[in-house]
DNA sequence: CGATTCTTTGAAAACAGTCAATCTGTGTGG
DNA sequence: CCACACAGATTGACTGTTTTCAAAGAATCG
């Protein structure tokens, strides 16, 4: 299992065998399975999740029982809930997954040790978030700037992969729109590309 | 000027005289009149921006000429086009003032130099960029599940000191709403109130 | 197969956007 | 000090989009 992350964390940068070592003393395996929390709401978000195979949600839950997706987490990347683990402060979000999901973990204290042992780690870290942070500024530009169809297009540009493999009403909950309104966008959209391809 | 931001600075941890006097060797103070641009489309965010007093104001432009504000910045925060300014790539925002306003700023080079020389600024520029990633992760939730209503009402207990000095069509424009909604918006939000007090 | 989950559809209602006009307040120049 | 311009806020009528609700088709899975 913890192959998968060496790869994955030697394609962005160098580590020594030694670091590698340290890192996989300190990471726990885990499988979730499809349906099931990996966090819920209230708890603390106590682990740095990397994600090896298959794919976790964020997702917040109103009173009426309506879901908001925060995020997809496909593998090869990080699943946390930032203020929950960064304050150590309940979570506002739950996280499951939507397919059996194996993911690599380690505690905020181990991980904390790790970036001040391995240089690299934390350089790398520092860059994910800023693009993280950079791609949320733009989800945001989409959210108040872009049309239900838009947005639409802008997710399947964005991620291909994850269209594939989430329901239609996940994406919706994720865009902000009515799942009857996706479909009906849908439609257009297509009707478009078919009077396009006559034209 | 750079006292304001010693003030701020100090209140947030401990500075030695010697490390003051070094970000300050190495800042550039400026005015920015009301109206007048900091960066334009197209420019690269290359300085650290703090501002000392007056408001600031990140915005993009779409093809029709309308307005989408990513966020404001009044005294005693921080304006960096991220994106621009980490990859010294063209923003893709411009960010102009509201009011006159006073800056200090550095370059990126030179805050890069600091923060390394720095310990305590480093991390309080990690937590900062902490925060304003939870911020901005609950902005996205707003957009995507609350009600016209519901983000006005959200905008003025945020940020009641911001909505005091912005003009409405620019709360409009950072909530992703018509102006004209917002007003009515406020209308029906104001007779709410009136019948509250009534009954 | 039967059950569940997901997607689509139709019709009605709620909501938000647009356009054009008006109103308000502020500030500038004569 | 007044008049005028200008930016901002509001209003009404209309249009267009999105939601909601209820129902019915697909697709998937045990």
């Amino acid at each position: 299992m913890f192959e998968y992350f060496e790869a994955y964390m030697t394609s962005y940068g160098e580590l020594t065998k030694d670091e590698l070592k340290y890192m996989r003393s300190l990471a726990t395996v885990k499988r979730i399975r499809r349906r099931q929390l990996l966090l819920k709401e209230g708890e603390v978000s106590r682990h740095k999740v990397f994600v090896v195979k298959g794919l976790l949600r964020t997702y917040r839950l109103k009173d009426d029982g309506s879901e908001y997706i925060l995020r997809f987490t496909p593998e090869n990347s990080w699943s946390v809930v930032h203020e929950s683990y960064n304050n150590q402060i309940p979570s506002k979000y739950n996280i499951d997954a939507l397919e059996d999901t194996d993911v690599i973990m380690w505690t905020r204290e181990d991980f904390d040790q790790i970036m001040t042992a391995i240089p690299v780690i934390r350089a790398f870290s520092d860059r994910l978030k800023e693009n993280n942070y950079d791609a949320s500024q733009e989800r945001i530009m989409m959210n108040i700037s872009y049309t239900a169809e838009e947005k639409y297009e802008n997710f399947i540009t964005s991620f291909p992969e994850i269209f594939k493999r989430v329901p239609l009403h996940m994406v919706a909950s994720y865009l902000g729109v009515s799942r009857e309104t996706l479909t009906r966008v849908r439609q257009a959209r297509f009707r478009q590309q078919k009077d396009n391809s006559i034209g």
